[in-house]
DNA sequence: TTGTTATTATCTCATTATGGGACAATAATA
DNA sequence: TATTATTGTCCCATAATGAGATAATAACAA
């Protein structure tokens, strides 16, 4: 386990006790997904995270961090919230896992300090992630909310807040146009609003309000070959 | 200096590169208000603020080091923000700041680092804060948010994005029960909203709105002297 | 060719919210 | 009793939203 004696040795390179944790977030076949990591050797899950180098602000980290786990740059990023309660328990998460690995490691009070965690949320595009594991995990998979694998650490509170504060934002925030693919139909914006906010909308009323924003550009039909009319394609304007 | 001794003894009670800076709202004749700390021997204020302990959590800490600068507890506040971008700069003014007060602390690396600083704002009722300096300051004052003094670090930015925050928020959190006093007339709350959102609002429609939202209680009117139409005195309803 | 069917795109109307002016009520004073 | 400066409401035009109704149309069946 090279790798992870690396990791110790480096431990200068980083900001003690603090720690990124991404909440990326993508849209497909109507569903919100959340991209997970599986620790490996144990039945438990966790979110795409690390730390922030002594030169590095903490944007960039987050950045960095959300780069190595999807082949992605420049991805829409947001701060949401920092978690840092007494009882966050991380202790005995971190034990678990670095006792699997590499039980010479606990004797270094260092991997078992607590943590301060950064949350930030990623809006991206699900077909143009290529989604990779870290050194503590195996695979590295999409997850639909509503089926939320066991998590370690305080993760599954993290992604509620995450979403909770996505909500928040949806209209201020243009946030379809990092979800989605390039161009797409009017139901399918509307379906990615019903599945953030966990509510039907009215194809009308929504419709009207999209267009009544002036930020989509209707380009041509779409032919499903469904036995119906067939939908407009529609791209957000360029700026 | 003992106290900076000791300060610097006692280094391994807190999370190290991590701080916390509070902006403190106040309301007062009618201005928006920030709670300010004169550094000593220094033409530089800044922003009450400290560090996290090992065994405190991050709310709690800010909670600290807020009822050590006004005297309150359970003040309400808001986390809004992680200020932890690489050129933050902070090291020319810690250099500043430990020059002036203890040029043997200058050889300990320690305070020197790196900081990322975890930004919280918070409403307090003007008229029950005593202004406590800490032992890094001579004076803790009120400035008006239209002439803040010069500023250390990128407090002003914080204090910049902490007002933007409130803005946000300002009609889902009930920002008027935090930094008014328990009764008040429909034309200070008015006021309030005026001066945060720094536009003119109407009487008739902000009355109206304020009343359909069923939350403040009319109390008896107050007669103020004046030779007019005395206004009625307003308090929030409990629950 | 001509219906049929399932959607999609719009239209319309009622209801509610908001902007902005007008007016009546009233506490002290002249 | 009149005056004055505010305060509390009312009214109406306009904008935004909720909810049903109707027209358009792509593929398929008869």
């Amino acid at each position: 386990m090279n790798e992870l004696e690396d990791f110790l040795a480096l431990k200068d390179r980083f900001i003690p006790q603090l720690s990124v944790d991404c909440v990326i977030f993508g849209f497909h076949n109507q569903q919100l997904k959340v991209l997970l990591l599986k620790l490996k050797n144990l039945d438990l899950w966790a979110l795409p995270g690390g730390y922030v180098e002594q030169s590095e602000g903490i944007d960039d980290a987050a950045q960095r961090i959300l780069e190595e786990r999807t082949g992605l740059r420049d991805i829409y990023l947001e701060q949401f919230r920092v978690f840092g309660s007494a009882d966050r328990s991380t202790k005995e998460f971190i034990q678990k896992i670095m006792e699997v690995h590499h039980p010479e490691s606990m004797n270094d009070p260092w991997v078992l300090q607590r943590y301060v965690s950064i949350g930030y949320y990623a809006l991206v595009d699900f077909s143009k992630v290529n989604p990779t594991p870290d050194f503590l995990s195996e695979y590295c998979e999409w997850f639909e909310m509503k089926q939320l694998p066991k998590l370690a650490f305080d993760h599954r509170e993290i992604i509620q807040k995450a979403l909770e504060t996505l909500r928040i934002t949806l209209d201020s925030k243009l946030v379809g146009s990092n979800l989605l693919p390039e161009t797409f139909t009017m139901m399918e914006l509307q379906s990615l609003y019903e599945t953030i906010l966990e509510m039907p909308l009215r194809r009308n009323n929504f419709q009207r309000k999209m267009l009544s924003l002036d930020i989509l550009e209707r380009i041509e039909k779409l032919y499903t070959g469904a036995a119906n009319k067939a939908p407009y394609l529609y791209r957000f304007k360029k700026s």
